[in-house]
DNA sequence: GGTGTGGATTGAAACGCTTCAGAATGAATC
DNA sequence: GATTCATTCTGAAGCGTTTCAATCCACACC
């Protein structure tokens, strides 16, 4: 009772194994009646082809690694969803590996891809992988970063602009009437969350009479949102700041919590807010959230189709491939 | 250029490639001398195992496979880390499959996990998916059930006790002296939906003077928990519940925000509230929400070590392994 | 009847690893 | 010196597939 394999197809079938693997792999050649017999004879065997024999064949897998930095994050599932997506349509399937912001764990997907000889990777960097995706490539499995414009790197990559999310977060809710905008963020070491201030700045910068306060919070979380928005609260009216523009959306809901429930000042009367991320809560939060959105399912397609496409023809040069953010504009911007 | 193997390692080191073989598999067994050798000649060439060739030799792949419902849901990425850190202590690897709640995929995977030969497969099953791991089985490979208890399928299981997270949230409401208790669902198709009302049912059984009404949404999502609250609030003072188990957080956050917001009544002055499934969200949210917690991480652990015990020894009768969930107490049912 | 022709089928080689029976070596024992 | 024994190393076999040159066959054509 051992698993069939083409063998045993080929004898009950009455054919070759070569056979066998022609009905598998290009049936347009082989004559109707004797696929019908493998058919069969695969059915009633119960045959399933064993993937080992054939990537050692082929020489690599047919799967794409993809590593991300924390699967809990929406942005990197939906992601993934667009990659598997891609992928599917090109007959390959998504390894996904979560790194959970580990290098060690980010090392050891790279490891495992490797012997794998997956058919390429995607990974969203947490160090500095340029030397291990070097080698990678050397045995011939191309690479894409994820989520990091890598100008320079020698690799491809997608990102988003965030220096433009940061703009169109910070020109909307001047083009509302606000003008003492503030920013709010942790994290500073992330490029997100400086790219996102680089571009709350230049919208600033563009219009006179707007200022910009940099509130530098603890980390990029609902509580934290939430503490910064009791000290807002406490601030004098005329100190506080009539836009505000978050990093994420959970620093805006945290920050949201307090303003409403701790306060009598209104969300946007007084302080008109943008959030960063367009997470599901951002529509159902107390008030709905405006939120500078990602193209994620997107951004997963077309890694998966720039590695597919330096697989095919290798020593392609290297493209970035940058897609801009879009403004969601819900009641927090809008008296709507 | 291409790529290194064993042979040319062995060449290099002036061995043969046996020996090549026990350095990588069971260095123990091999002068440290020649082990020396061997070592610095794969660092020199970059070697990397074809992990192809050692899965077709060894006859499964040290993999293991897991479908999950929906990765976006906190409680399965809680689980795969669990699952992943048990396989990992194990020397294996985890291959994550996201179902998405679609039947076609969760086919695709589990297919895809029998070309693999996986080492054993966890599922999280959406149809009946019996047939499916009967045929798996038939191949020598284990399959365990996650999150749905199994008993009588011939397969293991781990899972919540569903009944008893019904019964703890009522028992809780009812021990702050909540009478009237109204039970908030959608989707009564899950089992875990209607588990837990059967628990919500004998906790007011087991209370004489308390009643249970079952108010059925559209969905388990915060928009369905909102439209329920808004109807709760319409209500009259008395007609309304004092004591609320919603299915999920979500649930309970949409019910929040719209009793919260859009009337004076006072949570939990005048409504208890228990959410269920301990999100990030619970403990953020506008009051922090009392919830039902699932230890999901010892659940992908359990598995894995059920599967891994099967693996080991075939023909191991089944085990239906059952976790009791945990109430989390905090501003929505306490007035501290 | 001989000769092409083209479609269908065959079967051996190769992919890179692990395993295992046996060879080689050297030390210990009689 | 012969024998035993443990240790280390060797090299061929085999895992299940794909591929490809070679073969086979039926048929059409001269």
């Amino acid at each position: 009772m051992a698993a069939a394999n083409v063998k045993d197809v080929a004898a009950l079938a009455r054919v070759s194994i070569g056979t066998v693997s022609n009905v598998l792999n290009r049936p347009e050649i082989v004559a109707p009646g004797t696929a019908d017999r493998v058919m069969q004879a695969i059915e009633k065997l119960g045959f399933v082809r064993n993937d080992a024999a054939r990537q050692l064949k082929a020489g690599r897998s047919n799967t794409i690694g993809l590593v991300v930095l924390d699967v809990r994050n929406p942005f990197f599932t939906d992601l993934a969803r667009g990659a598997e997506d891609a992928a599917s349509d090109a007959g390959l399937s998504i390894l996904l590996g979560d790194s959970g912001r580990s290098q060690k764990r980010e090392a050891a997907y790279l490891d495992l891809f490797e012997e794998q000889r997956v058919h390429g990777v995607l990974v969203s960097p947490l160090s500095d992988v340029a030397r291990r995706l070097e080698g990678l490539r050397r045995r011939g499995i191309p690479a894409v970063l994820v989520d990091r414009s890598a100008t320079g790197s020698g690799f491809s990559s997608v990102s988003v602009d965030d220096v433009a999310g940061g703009r169109l977060a910070v020109e909307h809710l001047i083009s509302i009437g606000r003008r003492r905008i503030a920013y709010l963020a942790g994290s500073f070491d992330f490029p997100q969350v400086t790219d996102r201030l680089r571009g709350a700045q230049e919208a600033v910068a563009a219009h006179p009479g707007t200022s910009l306060e940099v509130i530098d919070i603890d980390g990029l979380t609902v509580l934290a949102g939430h503490a910064a928005g009791e000290r807002i609260v406490a601030r004098s009216a005329a100190d506080r700041p009539d836009g505000v523009f978050t990093a994420n959306d959970l620093i805006a809901v945290g920050l949201l919590q307090a303003l409403v429930m701790q306060s009598d000042i209104r969300v946007p009367g007084d302080i008109a807010l943008v959030g960063y991320d367009d997470i599901d809560f951002a529509e159902t939060a107390v008030v709905p959230l405006s939120s500078v959105r990602q193209p994620s399912a997107l951004l997963g397609r077309t890694a998966v189709e720039l590695l597919l496409e330096e697989a095919r023809n290798p020593g392609l040069a290297p493209r970035q491939v940058v897609f801009q953010p879009e403004l969601v504009i819900r009641r927090s911007t809008s008296s709507g």
